[in-house]
DNA sequence: CCCCCGACTGAACACATTGCTCAGCAAAAA
DNA sequence: TTTTTGCTGAGCAATGTGTTCAGTCGGGGG
């Protein structure tokens, strides 16, 4: 769980260029292959790095809004609710959080019509009492890790 | 950007076992393994595919809480924010939306306590009217796409 | 103070995979 | 019918992978 910098050089090269080899890597940070293969190793297990997934963009796949819902559930309802919308593809991510609300989740639609049918999908549930939505317009910051692994990597260093 | 069903297969696929090659991948699928690497070819440079980058756990990297703020912005002052936000390393996702808000972002931080400290650093910010957050306790669907894949790609099949 | 251990290096090897190109073929489009 | 498009199966050189090994280095424990 410890990052040191070379860890974070590791990610951060392989977040910008993903197609790269070990080989490659440890050309370019200057270490043997191995090394580069044991952190890389030792970064999966720690799950620091999940996986490789291919990033897909929702866009691209005719699914160009977003959007986020608030949702108030009823007292008990939990569970139920997140098996439901666990069902709907639609929907991207749930989190359950403090606050007036009670979940968090992100939507996708392939139109502003589009997503009056899947705000109907998942709001038209037994469980749930209210639902706020907010449209996303731009998305300024894409999802990003790079700048938090070398705030980590830096921290680590400092001590 | 239509995606038929082989192509589906290739990003459910590739999503479970990205460590895959085009070769096995071939295999697995049934086609020549000049079919995949067209495929995938494609689908990259439609944007479908944006990359195979590392999926990093903050949480197994020193940052465990999750939260959500929603921001109201002074008229005028959104360019300033969003260069200011950008520069926050724990600001992991800045979206604008509609709504009563104006922006919704992700962070992380190292505990509820240091969550103060990234709330300040967002907030302390002078385009910034008010900030609701929400902190998040459970990820009962963490960010996916394959349902949406297969949805993807059933509804092209069926055209 | 010395020794052991963990981490890194550089090298080697067999093997699998990649990138590329080709001709043949079938089905859809013109 | 002719053309175009996409898929197949094959071959090739080049490269990368998984793995193992012995040697080096530095720090921490004995």
């Amino acid at each position: 769980m410890a990052i040191d910098h070379l860890d974070g050089r590791i990610i951060v090269l392989l977040a910008r260029e993903p197609r790269i080899g070990v080989l490659e890597m440890s050309r370019r940070l200057g270490v043997a292959r191995g090394t580069v293969q044991a952190r890389l190793d030792r970064l999966q297990s720690n799950g620091v790095i999940r996986g490789f997934g291919p990033q897909v963009d929702p866009a691209a796949l005719g699914y160009p809004v977003t959007a986020f819902a608030t949702l108030q559930i009823r007292q008990g309802q939990g569970a139920d609710v997140r098996a439901h919308l666990a069902t709907v593809p639609e929907v991207l991510e749930l989190h359950t959080t403090t606050g007036s609300g009670d979940m968090l989740c992100r939507l996708v639609a392939r139109s502003n019509a589009d997503l009056q049918r899947v705000i109907d999908l998942v709001v038209g549930f037994d469980g749930i009492v209210r639902a706020a939505t907010a449209i996303v317009m731009e998305n300024p910051v894409p999802l990003r890790i790079i700048p938090l692994v070398e705030q980590a990597a830096a921290d680590a260093e400092r001590t």
